[in-house]
Order: C-alpha cells, then structure tokens, then sequence
DNA sequence: CACACGGATGATAACGTTTTCATGCGATGC
DNA sequence: GCATCGCATGAAAACGTTATCATCCGTGTG
C-alpha cells in the first residue's frame, strides 16, 4: 500500500517498495550503470505498481542541462511562422528537446520584457526568436545577456546570430522575372516591417533600381489580406499598373480577389506574384505564382544553430536555403507586349 | 567580479553581493515576506550586477507545482490546429502558463509512447491532446495515469475529460442548410478518421437520416487540398451530384478548383460548403460557404479545463461552442430549382 | 595464499530554491 | 519596569533526483 495516497509517488518510495537503495532505482531509470537482473525486475515492478514518474524538476536541477528550447513568436498561426514552428519542433523532437512556445503580443518593452521573463522562468536552454515582425525586433532587444539566443529572420542583422532565409534575393528573383516579362515596373504591396529593413521590399527595390526602372510607391498592408483587398480595389482603377508583387500569399489572394471583382483580368491585364509557396495558392483560379521560401528547413537550422551555441560548439555552415520561384497562372507578360 | 565566468550566478551569489542571507533575496523575488527598502535595494542591484536570473527548475522543485502545460497534436500548421493552438497558448500566458508542443507523427502505440515519455520528461502540470486524427486518438490512449489531461475534440469521447467543438450540431445545420435549399441529398468529402467517429461526418449522416433522404457513399480525402481536387475531378462528370460538403475549407477548395477546371459552375450547377472559417475561403471566387468553429475558444476552454483539473477545482460549465453557418457564394439552390 | 582488481551496491553530497523555525530587537501594554 | 508582541532576519530543512565516493564481495594473478 502506498504511504501516502495524496502524494505522487517519488523515487524514495520505490525504491522502499523494491527493497533496494534510491541510487538504485535511479541507475535503473538512467542506465548509467549496469544493474543486477533481479533488482532490476524488482524496480521496474514497483515502480509499475506505483506509478511512478520521475521528476523532472529534480531531474533538470541536477543536471543542469535543460533540454527546452523557448520559441518567442509573434504570431503562430501564419504560413510561414507555423512552417518555421514546425520545423523546429520537428528538429528539436528528433534531438530529445523539447519546444516551448510563446507569443510576443504587442512590442513596447514593458509588455515584451514580462513575457520573455515569464518564458525564461522555466529552464530554457536556448531561445529561437522568429524576428519576421516588430515584436520579434522588440524581443531580441530585449532578450537578457546570458541566454543563447537565435533570430530567424528575411534578412541578416546584428546582435545575435541571425537564421535567414534570404527574402532579399528571393524578392529580387521575383522581380527580375516581371521585369523580364517585359513590365515596366513592378508595384509592391508589403508586410508589415517593410517600410526600412524587410528583406522582401529591400530585394525589391534593389531589383528595380539594377534595371533602371521606376520605383513606384511601396503600399503598406497589414497581415490580414483583406487590407489587401482593400488597396486592390483602388489599384484596379489604375492603367499604370501591370505587375504587383505582394508580400506574401495571402495578400496576393485578397487582391487577386479585388481584381476579379473589378473585372481585371489576371494575368492578361496584370499580373501578380506572391511569396512563401502557400499551398492554396496552387488552387486559384488564376493559381497564383509565387516564391517558394523553404520556412520548415530555416526552422531546423534554427535548432541547430542554437543547440551549436549552447554546446559551445562550431556552428553548423548556415546555408541560406534558396527560393524557388514557382511561376503558375497569374503572371505573364503585360498587355502592350501581348497587342504586338 | 563574479566568483566563476563559467558557471551561471545563483541566489547564493546574489546573497553574497549584496551582503545578506540566501532567504532574504529570496523574499525580495516572490515578495511574500516585507524586507527593509535598504536590503531590498541591495539585493536588486546585486541581482543587476551579476545578471543573476532564478532556476526555474529549483523553483519548481520546492514549489511542486508545474506552470507547463505539454499539448500534443498530430499536426501544428493546419487552421483548426494551429487556431486552437493559439487558444491554449493566449489563455496559458495569461494565466502565467507555458505551453510546450509535441507533435505526435505516427499513431503505432510505440513511437506515441516514447514521444509521449520525451514530453512528459519535462515537468508539466497537465496535458491537453488534440483529438482531431488518429494520432490524437493514439496519444489519448497512451497517456500514462495520473497526468491531468484533456482532449480537444469534434465530438465527445470518453476516458478523459473532453472539451468538444460540436461538430455533430455543425455539420447538420450545414446539411439542413443545403437540403432546405431544394437540394435532393449532399455528397460528403471527408477528412481523416472520418470513419465512424467523426463529428463531421456523424452530423451529416444525421442530417440525412432525419430528413429521409438518400445517404451517398462517403468519400475520405486526406488532409492535402490535392486529394479533394482529384476527387472534385471525377465529381465533375456526375450530374446527380448538386450539392457537396466538405470536412474542411481546404479540401472545399481544392474540389471549387476541379470544378472550375471542368468548367461546372458554381453555384448553379453544383454547391459546396467548406468547413471551419478559413480566411481565405472568404477571398475565392466564388467565396466559400463555410461553417465557421470557434477554435480559439475551444483552446481557451481547454486550458481552463485543464487548469482547474491541476487543482481539482470543479470545472467551468463546459459550454461547447456553437457553430456558425457562413453563407457566401459557393452555394445555392440545385439545377431543377433553377429551372423552374 | 596474499594481493590487486573490477563490478555491483549503498551512503552521502550536491543541485538552487522556498519554507519553516528560531532569534534578536524595538515597541507596546499592564 | 517587566512581560509580551510583532517584525525583520538568518539558520537550517526540505523538495526529488543524479553524481561521487567508499565499501563489499568475488575472481584472477603472482
């Protein structure tokens, strides 16, 4: 009979029941050493018929080596922050850690400060920020000194060791193809962080400026693609406009929405990219082109980067994966180029 | 200078520094016990200094009380998933909770264990499993006694306590929806584990029965959007087909795709109604009837439930959210109605 | 036969924190 | 003026596990 029918059972009481010492049962738990066949048979009895379970406060007390990886997001639920999510929960599983996630609700310091405190109360041993958004900027920012800390961003930065996944070029792929295609410009409508450092515009503007072409004013949406919607209504009234490049899919989907409504016709009036490859974007009547961005392997690489960093290790070489341009439906040449 | 450059500063450091007893700083951290404004602000720039932050595993030790909740889902990245996942993870933050995700990849009983033992190596206070797939299913059944855990599921299910998104209710309002418009019956896309269990599928079966009409042979897609076009495309050469349901947006959006491709339009020849509320149904052309569930709450709920399991407080009135029948563009009265 | 050796086992220390208990001290009540 | 009380503080115990060290026993070697 158990002592103590309120308590969980701890290693004491099996050990107890088993008749044998506790570093016993804990040499059975661990297979440090090797243990006797009969007191082992003993142990692993007892410890079924109490149910026991180790602990893993005490047990990440002594060793010191935490195996919990914190992810400090600010969103999980879009494409790419849930692709990079599951990659490294994908990563870290198959290492034996374990993820944790949190969510960085707004960015002013206060706020950001407490949630990474109540995160890094648990014994954490590293921190993967996704740095896609202001609050992932305010969060490596305001990340304590002493924790390894990796970001995973669109593009390079400085502080902490940075994962990117290279927005800059795959931008400027997408746009070389429009302009390719013989467009004059290409427009731009962008997610949030655009206005300065985001990868995405940068790479666009950058392509823009390489051929000498008109660098139309960046349009700033918010994540929610109805905003998209919105700034593709009034883009619909405009002639000047032949290539839109949206700074993700979903955007694209809520314009190609609007344009519809307008009785644009995609692509033979204009023609409009995406970015990140989301799977629905296949399924558009026009299906949308778009830039794959490999969101699950900069998850894993993440990971990597920071168990290397905890381990004092080398890093690993950070490839930055590459994007795939997908061209589908909605892109082609514009429609001075087809009357001829 | 800090005694050792290598090791991380206990509160004993801190008590050093700042010339005081271990308990005192620890009084100064949880503030349980009043300390004199001088020792206090002693303490808190020693703490400054040394940049010592407390070992939550210590804490959790002494404390026994866990302030992790584990959740396990066969998947991360699907809306409902991901959407329920938020609902956890706002509700666990709010409360001062930490969520851990762990992915359940295969449902054989061995690999379910064996994850399921990584998970709970950890110190959690409860689980919460997401029931939705087979996976779900097999984690519910491996959970080891003793662990608080709750299920997120479509329908009720017994064992453990279940916090339900009535799947049943929506599927019949979605069923009687399309029926009252003229339809003679509803085809049935379903997503996996549709079998026998599914609420989705369980509802529209019901709703069929009720209304004594014709029960078409089930169809199961997967959970790719691709499944349903393949299907979608040998559904477009049927003309008894009028009227289709499908277990998720996803999938009634790969089927719209094959529809529109064989040319059957929609919604006069044929309806479809999706499932869920996935944003970017609202965007399709035509937009997407759908029935919308409330997967954030139903996360919130299942905190809740968990919580109060932790500490066998009663539950909260399990109120099961109620479904919300959207209806937009992808549906209509049938072919026959229209011709009259 | 004495001795070293190796393998299994138990006693004890250690991890870093909070809680409990005891102590000293100044203020208060009779 | 003495006993009592409350309050801040420190010493020590406690949480549950693993690591370290010593011990014991059996075996092989000289």
């Amino acid at each position: 009979m158990p002592r103590s029918v309120s308590r969980t059972p701890a290693i004491t009481d099996v050990a107890k029941l088993a008749g044998v010492s506790v570093p016993t049962v804990s040499r059975v738990l661990t297979g440090s050493v090797p243990v006797s066949t009969e007191r082992r048979e003993r142990v692993l009895r007892a410890i079924q018929e109490l149910g026991y379970r180790p602990n893993g406060a005490a047990r990440a007390l002594i060793k010191g080596h935490q195996s919990v990886i914190a992810v400090l997001a600010g969103a999980t639920t879009r494409y790419g922050y849930a692709l990079t999510i599951q990659g490294i929960e994908e990563a870290a599983r198959l290492a034996g850690y374990i993820v944790m996630i949190t969510v960085i609700e707004a960015d002013d310091p206060d706020t950001v400060t407490k949630t990474i405190d109540l995160a890094l109360a648990n014994p954490v041993a590293g921190v993967i920020v996704l740095k896609f958004d202001p609050a992932g900027i305010a969060a490596v920012r305001a990340m304590p000194p002493g924790v390894p800390v990796v970001a995973v961003a669109g593009s390079r930065g400085s502080g902490v060791p940075h994962v990117v996944l290279d927005d800059t070029t795959a931008a400027m792929t997408a746009t070389d193809y429009l302009l390719q295609l013989g467009h004059r410009t290409v427009h731009h409508i962008a997610v949030p962080l655009a206005g300065r450092r985001s990868g995405r515009s940068a790479g666009w503007r950058k392509a823009l400026e390489r051929a000498s072409a008109e660098i139309p004013q960046l349009m700033e949406a918010g994540w929610d693609p109805h905003q998209a919607y919105e700034i593709g209504l009034t883009l619909a009234e405009r002639d000047d406009v032949t290539a839109v490049l949206c700074g993700n899919d979903e955007l694209a989907i809520g314009l190609l929405r609007a344009l519809h409504e307008k009785g644009r016709r995609v692509p033979e009036e204009i023609s409009v990219v995406g970015f990140d490859g989301h799977p629905l974007g296949a399924l558009w009547s026009p299906a949308l082109t778009t830039v794959r961005q490999d969101f699950v392997d900069v998850g894993r690489r993440a990971f990597r980067e920071v168990v290397a960093m905890i381990g004092k290790e080398q890093p690993p070489q950070n490839s930055s994966g590459t994007p795939q341009l997908v061209i589908r439906e909605s892109s082609g040449p514009p429609p001075e180029t087809r009357r001829r």
